[in-house]
RNA sequence: GGAGGGAUAGCGAAGCGGCCAAACGCGGCAGACUGUAAAUCUGUUGACUAACGUCUUCGAAGGUUCGAAUCCUUCUCCCUCCA
């Protein structure tokens, strides 16, 4: 049932930032085939954001991996753990959730994992960890935490980062790492997945995990990926993110804006291309790599047909300039209409005095031709074509 | 408990009675250049106004003043040192 140990762990090692330890990984391994018994392959979800992102997916596509190889997703939805919000990578103490928020969150964050997991039943397994933490008294709680040392919590990065700038830290915000390693020890984990900034927290699990005498779990961490910035580490709030459920021509145009750094960084974890074939796509033109990179997203998440689609569609918008092909309709009553008061139509500006700015700036452009005046009151036609600024292309059709 | 320091636009950070809708940096938006790249350069970045200007903003509430982000009082939150 179980391919070969070697071949597994070659598989699971590539792409991965550290692993504690590959050696017990390999036993592990030969013990699962030896048995026909699964590994259990555990991944937290922290039900704070719910949208799933092309960063979470470095992770996730580890963990089909696993699942491919006819072993065992487990996935805990953090939403006790919610409650206190994880440090890891944080700068700043996360507001606490209110119970519905998780829930909700947690069924979203579900639906989007499920693109990219195999969700048969005999290989994902859910569980929510408030149905073991939520049972934890004081005692159990101090019991606990008489297990690690303030010293080991210290050490951490984000802490000492904190203490340094005086940044505020909870102190609930110290329990997290053993909740979340107590987690492993609930559900027999055998392996932990994560990025590297679980790194800390994934060990902690290892230590309850020996201290309760099981096998401790394996500890892959997996690289972060950076966002649409090329700076910082993709995330919902700093808004640099591809949503693995957004829109196709969304998630083209997203993934064309990048630099041409980062598409290589992201060549080397996203699509899981050979290294042959990213030389190959080097010494051509990088605009090519770069929509074959985005065309492999959207295929990832919306097909082929669609990836198609939005290739085609970022063509006419940009290298053929063919407006009339990408603009969405926009509805204006017949007859005389001001210039902002039309650009205001769209709905893609904040102010007034904003797409004034943008008329004066020379971004305004109603069949090409350019409107720099916003006074200007104009009788529209239908069928012409108004862009306001890079992105708002907007077809005019009127009504009544 | 004692002594000090701080809270300013999305963020960071100046300003300390009128010239402050508030310097500067980042971020955002637009333009030029391009490969919708990136980098760079330019402009712009509270709301309404064609504009003059008007209105709302500097932790909260009051007060002093012709006039307050700036001074006073109370309150809230945060930090540092001491105990």
């Amino acid at each position: 049932m179980f391919r070969p140990v070697d071949e597994q762990l070659k598989m699971l090692c590539a792409g991965a930032v550290q692993i504690e330890t590959v050696d017990e990984l390999r036993k592990k391994l030969e013990a699962s085939r030896a048995a026909s018994r699964p590994l259990r392959v555990k991944l937290g979800m922290d039900p704070t954001a719910p949208d799933i992102h092309l960063g979470h997916t470095v992770v996730l596509r580890k963990m089909r991996e696993f699942q491919d190889l006819g072993h065992k997703a487990v996935l805990i939805i953090g939403d006790y753990t919610a409650m206190i919000g994880d440090p890891s990578g944080k700068t700043k103490t996360r507001p606490m959730l209110p119970p519905e928020a998780i829930k909700r969150n947690a069924e979203t964050y579900f639906q989007q994992a499920g693109k990219a997991l195999d969700t048969a039943p005999e290989k994902l397994e859910i569980r929510y960890n408030s149905e073991w933490l939520g049972k934890m008294n004081l005692a159990d709680m101090l019991k606990l935490s008489s297990r690690v040392t303030a010293a080991q919590i210290f050490q951490r990065r984000d802490f000492k980062e904190r203490l340094k700038n005086d940044v505020d830290i909870a102190l609930s915000e110290f329990i997290y790492p053993l909740m979340q390693g107590w987690d492993s020890v609930v559900i027999r984990a055998d392996v932990e997945l994560g990025g590297t900034d679980q790194l800390f927290n994934n060990l902690v699990g290892r230590e309850l995990q020996r201290d309760e005498k099981q096998e401790p779990q394996v500890v892959m961490v997996m690289p972060i990926l950076e966002g649409l910035d090329g700076a910082q580490k993709m995330s919902k709030s700093l808004g640099n993110y591809i949503g693995v459920s957004e829109p196709p021509n969304e998630m083209f145009g997203k993934a064309m804006s990048i630099s041409d750094d980062l598409m290589w960084r992201w060549y080397e974890m996203l699509p899981g291309k050979a290294e042959a074939d990213i030389a190959a796509l080097k010494a051509g033109h990088p605009m090519e790599a770069k929509k074959a990179l985005a065309a492999a997203l959207v295929e990832r998440f919306h097909g082929a047909n669609a990836a198609q689609a939005a290739r085609e569609h970022f063509d006419n918008q940009f290298s053929k300039k063919k407006l009339d092909e990408v603009a969405e309709p926009l509805a204006v009553a017949a007859g005389k209409i001001g210039l902002i008061e039309l650009v205001g139509k769209t709905g893609a500006f904040k102010s007034r005095g904003d797409i004034r700015r943008i008329i004066q700036e020379g971004g305004v452009q109603l069949d090409g031709e350019k409107q720099t005046d916003p006074k200007a009151v104009i009788e529209p036609r239908a069928g012409q074509i108004l862009r306001a600024g890079k992105r708002v292309i907007r077809r005019i059709e009127l009504a009544g």
